[in-house]
DNA sequence: CGGGTAATTGACTCTCTTCAATATGCGTGG
DNA sequence: CCACGCATATTGAAGAGAGTCAATTACCCG
């Protein structure tokens, strides 16, 4: 989204307002009233489920048994950023501070379990949080630094890796707009990527939910010169 | 930087090897090969220093007590991102792999010490992990969804309560190239719109790098739009 | 087989980048 | 103390990648 230097204005990514009082405000979250919540039994979600919204007070850590997870930030005027897709194994739902800052919804029908409960060691949450650091690191990447092509390639790369049983094929549970606020284009741009990357016969896309990696070493190639990462 | 789809090339930001083993790598070793680690003594830097490598083993978590310091990704073919500016009280130094995916330099000179050693609470590693995974999701907004104008308006605040003692004026130990690698603009991008800065009166830039908020509710009011953040 | 939503494609625009001069600051040495 | 020279920053002009606007097409579903 192209805006004036003249018009506009977004504001806060500045400082973490580190609101120390956890206003009782907040909706309660669908987790909240949950007897799941409490226990350490696996929690069912439909997809397209939100499971948390920004502003819901956190309460606990969950990780991803089955299916996909996005989170969400939304800017006061519209603009969105997912900042992260989830799959089995990584962990979401833990904040620094007492309320979420994002909305996690469910990409698929997935299962979720508490994490960081008692049995769990404090070293998984640590290292659940490295994982997470590692993935925003190299997200930065390829939203400060990688092309509209690379990024799209990345991403389906990424996707692939999350959503597909055999690395190769996978419904794409985001829609265009989803991939775009993920990757910091536009649809338009995403769909003339997907476009080209077809083309180029490195991906296929059949009824616009259905990927299928063509040519994984062309797609690494593509991204080569930025390459593994780091010098 | 702008790169024909044609030409092509850059890559694995995709996954995270996610090496289900972070077994004596991550959490755990860190304080252990290093002499200073295993203490609690602080260490001083120089400016300009470069702490630790990317390919350098990870050996433990640092807090910062004084100074500040920059993490810096590279892609081979020479693209950089800069991934966090960390201030007083932030920690880095972790990893989920045995080695370091960035390098850390100091911006100024500066104090760290270990953190996450003996005495130290797991929690406290918990929460200066959540800290720096919600900086990476603000930064991930800027870099997806804010202009250029918004991008420098924020990169100055933020810079401000780093390097900042009064919160007004600070000197600013990155380099135009360190700004537009950290905001995913170029050099004259960053130039220009310091200069709109200035214009408008929002703030104030003498000898390249002494930076001074000359309206900080101009500059809110700038980032307003996209705003506090999240709906 | 229509009707509605989402995706694709085309034409054009614009922000940001690129390329190319200046200009400013700072260190050095005459 | 000032002239010179280098490094970094600013500014201008022009180009390009991605965005915007607007149809058109593809898919889903009743």
């Amino acid at each position: 989204m192209y805006r004036s230097n003249e018009a506009l204005s977004p504001a806060a990514l500045i400082a973490p307002p580190l609101a120390g009082a956890l206003a009782a405000a907040a909706i309660p979250a669908p987790v909240r009233s949950d007897p799941f919540a409490a226990t350490t039994a696996p929690r069912p979600i439909r997809a397209r489920d939100t499971i948390h919204r920004s502003g819901d007070p956190a309460c606990g850590a969950f990780v991803v048994r089955r299916g996909a997870v996005m989170l969400v930030g939304t800017l006061p005027d519209g603009r969105r950023q997912i900042y992260d897709i989830l799959g089995p194994g990584d962990v979401f739902g833990l904040s620094d501070r007492p309320v979420h800052g994002h909305d996690a919804v469910a990409l698929t029908d997935c299962v979720t379990e508490p994490f960081g409960s008692a049995q769990t060691q404090a070293a998984d949450v640590v290292a659940a949080a490295l994982a997470t650091i590692a993935r925003q690191h190299r997200h930065a990447m390829l939203l400060g630094r990688l092309t509209a092509l690379e990024r799209v390639a990345a991403g389906v790369l990424r996707l692939s890796e999350v959503l597909s049983a055999d690395g190769v094929g996978f419904d794409c549970p985001l829609s265009r707009q989803d991939l775009a606020d993920w990757l910091g284009l536009v649809i338009e741009t995403v769909s003339r990527n997907l476009t080209a990357l077809q083309r180029r016969g490195l991906i296929g896309v059949a009824r616009f939910t259905r990927f299928e990696i063509r040519d994984r070493a062309g797609l690494d190639r593509l991204l080569e010169p930025g390459g593994a990462a780091h010098a």
